[in-house]
DNA sequence: GCCAACGTTGGC
DNA sequence: GCCAACGTTGGC
C-alpha cells in the first residue's frame, strides 16, 4: 500500500467530479517524467490526497484511490487533446495514466499555510518551495495526519 | 498578473 | 555534456 498526493485544477477535475464517478476517472495528461514514474508505481487501492491548485481555494480537499494501475495515456496519441504529444507513438508511448476514484471530501479545505503549521508535515514535497510535481508520494504518517485534519 | 523555481530544448 | 534561453507551473 502506497500513499500519494495528486494535484488537480478543480475546473478540470475537482474532488466532486471524482466522487461522482462510479468507475473512476482516467488521470491523464501528466507530462513530467518524475511524476509519470510515480504514476507507474501506483498499486491497486493506493490512497491519494487530492489537492486543488490554481483556483480560489488552494489546498488539500479530500481522498481518492487507485482503481486502475498504470496504462498508456490515451491522450498522448489524440491530436484533438490538449495533452497530445507529437513525439509519442502507439509503438513507443511516453506517458502513462491511472484510474482514480473519489472516496471522501474533507469538511474543510486544508490550505498550505495551515498544513505548514504542523511540524510533522515539514517534509511533505507539497510544502517545499518551488515544488512543481503534480504526482508525489506521501508517507503513511503524513497521510493519516492530513486525513484527521480534514475529516473532523 | 507577477515572479520564483524548475524542467526542457537545442546550439555549440 | 555544458549551459543559456525559453516555457511552464502554481502560489500569491
Amino acid at each position: 500500500m502506497n500513499y500519494w498526493l495528486y494535484k488537480t485544477e478543480p475546473n478540470e477535475c475537482s474532488i466532486s467530479d471524482l466522487l461522482q464517478s462510479d468507475n473512476g476517472v482516467i488521470w491523464e495528461g501528466v507530462r513530467n517524467y518524475q511524476a509519470r514514474n510515480f504514476l507507474r508505481s501506483a498499486q491497486m487501492d493506493d490512497l491519494i490526497l487530492i489537492h486543488h491548485s490554481s483556483c480560489a481555494q488552494v489546498g488539500v480537499v479530500g481522498v481518492a484511490k487507485i482503481v486502475q494501475t498504470a496504462f498508456d495515456d490515451p491522450s498522448q496519441l489524440d491530436p484533438a487533446s490538449i495533452y497530445f504529444d507529437s513525439k509519442a507513438t502507439a509503438e513507443k508511448p511516453r506517458w502513462s495514466a491511472v484510474g482514480v476514484k473519489g472516496l471522501v471530501q474533507f469538511d474543510k479545505v486544508l490550505s498550505l499555510p495551515e498544513l505548514r503549521q504542523h511540524a510533522a508535515l515539514r517534509d511533505m514535497q507539497l510544502l517545499r518551495k518551488g515544488n512543481r510535481l503534480s504526482v508525489m508520494p506521501v508517507t503513511e504518517d503524513e497521510y493519516q495526519l492530513v486525513y484527521r485534519l480534514g475529516k473532523v
